[in-house]
DNA sequence: GGTCAAGGCCAA
DNA sequence: TTGGCCTTGACC
């Protein structure tokens, strides 16, 4: 049953949705009656074990593509497509850890006042010098509500949302402009926007108990120390600006967007949103724009705890083809993907190395003869981001939606793993001794690589399914992800993840590949335009190299030239990612794939 | 005892 | 229904 869109035009005039702001009419409807069931609307059958009620929608059949897809993380991005060097290096001059040549206000920090003569000692707390503004509304945040700094409005709205189970419907395209002066209009994109930005629902207590604390505390604490971090680092740095300026200008606050330095662009814009919801805010499962502006150490992620996985439901598994749903918990999947024969196929780990070493007969070699490098390349992995990250962002994308555009879902999942990958490299050896615009070269002439094999390394290393099913039970196809939306390239694909398996391809050889995609376009593209220093990159990939091939040695002497076989597969994988760029890079341009994204930026990077 | 993120209250 | 302010109570 839809709501009837006649009756409630009647709701519609008397709602305080049009009169309380905006001139326009009210955009939206809604129901304060308690969640229907999905059946009742006439949505796909959801599982059995979907135990929230927040899963059901009155809404028409909605596609990811009516729905709001201006995530605001696109909104740094300073420059067009057409700029994809300036609008990637705000990226990576944004990350918190790593260079800061440039200055780049992001992620909503706003400057409210510099001294002139800062000292570690002295700096001012995050309270005094940070003004955030709501990631849904852009109004002033009065704290950490539901998962990250929202305004009191936000707050009481999506309480009293959650708790009196609203429904609400919007009359015009489901992706209403949502502001301070506009946010009454329509209920239904405040709450979507509430659930993109990162606003977590299991935070609205059930029982309605008062005061105390939850389980989100020690992270609002390590998201605060983490933008005190940030913010200090780039007062030095506008300090250390500020002192070579010829004319000793001082930077104003009071001219929004604006600055008396030309090359520093300080942005006012919105806090930004978390692009996944439930596990990604503000640290639990890192949203891809915090990873890539550097506002999230993948070291204080929440690792999932072994109990959410009980209730994985597993519809299917036959053969390569597992098929789950997801539960309510922060875990997709869990059996072992009958493909792979890795021993480390139960479930996505943080690795630690004694258990990657191959094992068993005499050929295992203490893990004390491994190469200290790949040693720490391994131990450096966690994939429980990974997955994560991903079943947060299908979950929230599904969230009250009876229908999403699934190759548009796989964009932005795939959009996320980008954005994970950039703070991967970016936090990586070698990688991260670059500059700004050597990194942007590498990482555009290997990510669609590095994607496939990361698929690949999921597959066969933590039994990644091929399938799931999302929470308003449509079918995701999960392999679609390594098949860069291709799906002739899947024997493609096969065949390399089966020769890797008669490799015994495993996490370490994993992780030395990838990087040595990574750094390998110089010589690929001996022509790359722009990389300055050639001599370290070669260094890097030599060294991986090198320690790679005296793993295989040592490790798989049974095996005879591991390494050059491997090595022998990397551009099949460069082929099949290639096929999957051409594909998306054609979607885009006939109008087919989200514009904005990462994603869509490093197709047309390399297109330049 | 202070902090602060929950829920509650109530005027608009 | 909204949103500012108040109360509560676990954690530091």
């Amino acid at each position: 049953m839809l709501l009837d869109m006649e009756n409630h035009s009647t709701l519609l005039l008397s709602s305080p949705y049009n009169t309380n702001s905006g001139d326009s009419p009210a955009a939206c409807t809604q129901s304060s009656s308690p969640m229907p069931t999905p059946n009742n609307y006439g949505s796909p059958p959801a599982s059995s074990d979907i135990t929230t009620p927040y899963n059901n929608s009155v809404c028409q059949q909605q596609t990811m593509n009516s729905m709001p897809h201006h995530h605001q993380y696109t909104m740094m991005m300073s420059q067009s497509m057409n700029n994809i060097d300036n609008s990637y290096s705000s990226y990576l001059f944004s990350s918190g850890a790593s260079a800061i040549s440039g200055i780049e206000m992001g992620a909503g920090y706003q400057i409210t006042g510099l001294s002139t003569s800062l000292t570690p000692g002295d700096l001012p707390d995050t309270k005094d010098c940070i003004e955030e503004l709501c990631p849904v509304c852009g109004d002033k945040v009065s704290g950490y509500h539901y998962g990250l700094l929202t305004c009191e409005s936000c707050k009481g709205f999506f309480k009293r949302t959650v708790q009196n189970k609203k429904v609400y419907t919007c009359v015009a395209e489901r992706s209403c402009h949502i502001d301070k002066t506009q946010r009454k209009r329509c209920p239904y994109c405040r709450f979507q926007k509430c659930l993109e930005v990162g606003m977590k629902l299991e935070a609205v207590r059930a029982d309605r108990m008062r005061g105390g604390r939850n389980k989100f505390g020690p992270m609002y604490k390590r998201d605060r120390a983490r933008k005190l971090q940030i913010m200090r680092q780039r007062q030095l740095a506008a300090q250390t600006l500020r002192g070579s300026l010829p004319d000793g200008g001082v930077y104003s606050p009071s001219q929004p967007g604006t600055s008396h330095y030309p090359n520093i662009h300080i942005k006012q814009e919105i806090q930004i949103p978390q692009v996944s919801s439930l596990t990604s805010s503000p640290d639990s499962s890192p949203s891809p724009i915090a990873v890539a502006l550097g506002q999230v150490n993948s070291s204080l992620v929440q690792p999932v705890s072994s109990n959410q996985q009980s209730t994985l439901q597993i519809l299917n598994v036959s053969g390569a083809h597992n098929s789950i749903v997801m539960g309510t918990d922060n875990k997709i999947w869990g059996t072992a993907n009958s493909t792979t024969t890795s021993p480390h196929s139960l479930s996505p780990k943080a690795f630690q190395y004694d258990t990657v070493v191959p094992s068993g007969g005499g050929n295992t070699p203490h893990s004390s003869k491994i190469s200290p490098l790949i040693r720490d390349f391994v131990q450096a992995i966690d994939d429980r981001e990974w997955q994560s990250s991903l079943y947060s962002l299908l979950q929230n994308q599904t969230y009250n939606q009876c229908e999403v555009d699934l190759f548009e879902l796989m964009c932005k999942v795939l959009d996320q793993n980008l954005f994970s990958q950039v703070d991967w490299a970016r936090n990586s050896i070698f990688f991260k001794d670059l500059k700004v615009d050597d990194q942007m070269k590498l990482l555009q002439h290997s990510w669609s690589d590095m994607l496939v094999l990361d698929h690949i390394h999921q597959r066969m290393h933590n039994s990644l399914p091929d399938e799931t099913t999302l929470h308003n039970g449509q079918k995701f196809d999960l392999l679609s992800l390594g098949l860069l939306g291709v799906p002739s390239l899947a024997d493609h694909f096969n065949d390399i993840t089966s020769k890797l398996q008669e490799l015994k391809f495993d996490i370490s050889d994993y992780i030395c590949i990838k990087f040595m995609l990574l750094l390998n376009p110089v010589f690929t593209i001996p022509d790359i335009r722009g990389i300055t220093n050639r001599k370290h990159v070669q260094e890097g990939y030599e060294q991986v190299q090198q320690a790679l091939l005296e793993y295989t040695v040592t490790c798989y002497p049974q095996i005879q030239d591991k390494f050059n076989k491997m090595l022998q597969l990397l551009p099949e994988i460069h082929s099949l990612a290639a096929r999957g760029e051409e594909h998306l890079y054609i979607k885009h341009c006939s109008g087919g794939a989200p514009t904005q994204t990462l994603l869509m930026e490093m197709l047309h990077a390399k297109r330049k």
